[in-house]
DNA sequence: TATAAAATATGACTATTGGTCATAATAAAG
DNA sequence: CTTTATTATGACCAATAGTCATATTTTATA
């Protein structure tokens, strides 16, 4: 019996078709500058069709964020190394944050776009989606506890506000990069040398005290 | 010759009770939540005189973005005290930051919400006004060159990028509280301890180390 | 005060767009 | 080959931002 095995993939085939779809023009147009009938004609489906994927357009919208945060999760996940030091770890996980933000700049404006609308309106489950073992929040917690523990990161913060803190922190001025680019022209700020002294801050905040 | 001064009187608080009428909705129900007619059913007056005062619902927007930021800049400018060291100074600045935080939470939003969504749309002299010498950011510059001058913020990175880093680190720890209290929640993560503990990291990383 | 001119206000109307649903086309099962 | 189930369609609906011809109110002028 392999046909409803090959009618999922065909399904699963054509959600990805539409997810192609939107991402290009959003990508391209921004959030606000795409239609649901703009992604059907990219799709060469009716608008109809759509919704048979997608209960929303916010849903689809949302769909992009996953592929975004899949992304992320492996980054971040694969520059893990259980015989570096906690620090050595956070280190290397932010850098993969930054190489994320400098590859994948159109899934992390998805991803803060969506949350600063979107959040709000988000139900429950998905909300925790956030809280999953997979989510880089939770694995940030777990590395700076080993980090506390071999000596190498601060004990003045408990590890789950520590991750917050940083996480928060260096989202923030990756936005403000997204958002504010001609700022820092004007001020005559270079994006990446501002990522690199942003890490030198964050290091001397982090590090234990001896 | 009264008359002129009397109707610019009128005109300035038709303007305000708008906004006063958007600001009442928008905080209590959400930026998305509130239509044009229900602004205009809570002022009194029918839609199309909303837009004699404002050319769109955006403008009407930012008007509450500008009386948020005016509020913010007061807080910030009035613990300024010259007498004091910068880095003195910078910690009391940003402590009036985390008041207007907890203060204001609707303002907060409307800034951060109107950042996020319609930052790319504005016009660029209005994109300029963040630059002007009454904002915030400019003020954290010169304050941070005072730190540095009087050897009590590091020299490692220029006040400029001291500034953006400050000021979006700060944001982005309010913005995740406010987006987000429900992780905390479930993390056991008091906002107000975040904030603080935020404080003591950035401290770490700001002063100038001998 | 009476009238003309200017300023302000109104709400029915338009255009756009997210989302729906009766109908049609296609594929699978019997 | 016929019936049933699945997938696709696009005309249609509802909501809402924004417009504009008309009406009202205020001010200036005679």
């Amino acid at each position: 019996m392999g046909i409803p095995e090959r009618k999922a993939r065909e399904k699963q085939r054509r959600f990805n078709e539409i997810v192609d779809a939107a991402e290009k023009l959003f990508f391209r147009l921004g959030f606000d500058g795409v239609t649901m009938d703009d992604i059907a004609r990219e799709a060469e489906l009716a608008k109809g069709t759509l919704y048979l994927y997608f209960k929303s357009r916010e849903d689809l919208h949302y769909a992009i964020v996953l592929r975004g945060l899949d992304i992320l999760n492996r980054l971040i996940h694969e520059v893990y190394d259980r015989l570096k030091t906690g620090l050595e770890n956070i280190r290397k996980m932010g850098e993969a944050y930054v190489r994320f933000f400098k590859e994948y700049p159109g899934y992390f404006s998805a991803i803060m776009y969506f949350d600063a609308i979107r959040f709000e309106k988000l139900q429950p489950e998905d909300k925790l989606k956030i809280l999953d073992t997979n989510s880089p929040l939770m694995f940030f917690i777990d590395v700076l506890k080993e980090g506390q523990e071999d000596g190498s990161i601060t004990h003045d913060v408990p590890a789950a506000e520590l991750a917050v803190i940083l996480w928060s922190q260096v989202s923030g001025v990756f936005d403000f990069i997204a958002l504010r680019g001609k700022i820092l022209d004007l001020l005559g700020i270079d994006p990446s040398e501002l990522i690199n002294h942003q890490f030198n801050v964050l290091s001397n905040g982090l590090q234990e005290k001896n």
